[in-house]
RNA sequence: ACAACAGUUCGUUCUAUCGCUGCUUUACUUAGGUGAGGGAGAGGAAAGUCCGGGCAACAUAGAGCGCCAUACUUCCUAACGGGAAGGUACAUUGAGUAAUUGAUGUAACAGAGAGUGCCACAGAAAAUAACCGCCCCGUUUAAUGCAGGGUAAGGGUGAAAAUGUGAGGUAAGAGCUCACGUUGUAUUAUGGCAACAUAGCACAAGGGUAAACCUUAUGGGUUGAAAGACCAAAUAUACCGGUUGAUAAGGGCUGCUCGUCCAAUGCCGGGGGGUAGGUCGUUAGAGAUUAUUGGCGACAAUAAUAGUAGAUAAAUGAUAGAAGUCCUUUUACAAGGAAACAGAACCCGGCUUACAGAACUGUUGUUUUU
């Protein structure tokens, strides 16, 4: 299942402004990242908000190009979350924020996604206990 | 062939795998949805948001003042501050001894005979000009000097100094007068739709600046798709109906008692406004392409053709490979690198700005060959 549909975007104004406040965070270079768990009803174990400053991307083609390399890698990778807590009603929100300043490779952004995955699953599984 | 300038057109392509957003066909499903197939999916500027228009809501008796914008003429257009053709002035350049003329470019190109303001430095003086000089007169024996006056011909300064040259005239001078010019205004004739041009006649000539205020003429209601229209969970609930309801307290009918009505509580149903959310607005249009006709041209008319993005924390992508283009290295094979400016958001017409590279057309210049 490498598909990314609407619905595990995060779209709700409510959900993005109690993650802002009450969310948790750590940093993995480049992304900031901020997590929260909910308890709502849509079918996908998670969503995600991917954040481009537009202070570091003044030009919207390169604030385009990055978010979609962002969105491609985390496709590719969220079967980590999505096998193990898939039956949960507890549901993760996250956003990443690209902190750098430029336009990093397709290969560095996938290895980093992975590791972000691996650090919320590992999270989840503490709140689970 | 090369270079410069101007204009027009284009703005890499293909394959595989995994995806995204609409549309459509079909199967399953009570519905919601799910699966499979097909086809569509960023630009010449999508940008800046600088003008104009459509569209929408609100406002709106009429007039004046104010504010903002525009400013040679005619035409084009839905409209414009845009465009086309032309006029005028200036600049560059080619031809020519010259008069003149060809080409290209630039122009907030109405008014400085309405008023107010400003004009650095220099200079006597920057706008009711007297520093030097020239001349007259007074004083003095006379000269110098001093006092009074006339004078814009000469001097130097400056971006700019009071209409140029010549003659007359005068104490010296001066458009003071005259001739030939220059500029402006009014007017007549001819040509032109007009701006204007040419010729005549009259009057005037005491600077510049209106992207200083201002005057004149013309135009402008305000706000923008987050406009606006509609549907509408959950929660609370105006209001309405039904049901429940203690013999307690309260209010109306009354002076009092009884009686009766209202009301208080919970539940059920209806119901309005309206939040989350959704639908419409929203992509067939002052459209596009091609051809013909009309017009110097912008453009218009007619006919034919195809159906061509529609997101909403916001799709149009990622990875791998191949081909072509350009650059570097190399005799070559080949290897390495590069590919600009930039991302629709209601829709059109313009303007402005950014842009690697490619193709074509025209003009000018240089060189070579015939």
């Amino acid at each position: 299942m490498l598909n990314f549909r609407k619905e595990e975007r995060l779209t709700n104004k409510k959900i993005i402004n109690s993650l802002f406040i009450k969310g948790s965070s750590f940093f993995i270079y480049p992304f900031s990242i901020k997590w929260n768990i909910i308890t709502a009803t849509f079918k996908f174990p998670s969503q995600i908000l991917i954040s481009i400053p537009k202070r570091n991307f003044k030009k919207a083609v390169d604030r385009n190009k990055l978010k979609r390399l962002v969105r491609d890698a985390y496709r590719i990778n969220k079967s980590i979350l999505s096998e193990s807590i898939s039956d949960s009603d507890k549901k993760f929100v996250f956003t990443l924020i690209y902190t750098e300043k430029e336009i990093v490779d397709f290969k560095l952004i996938h290895e980093k996604i992975i590791l972000i995955l691996q650090r919320l699953l590992k999270e989840h599984e503490k709140i689970a206990k």
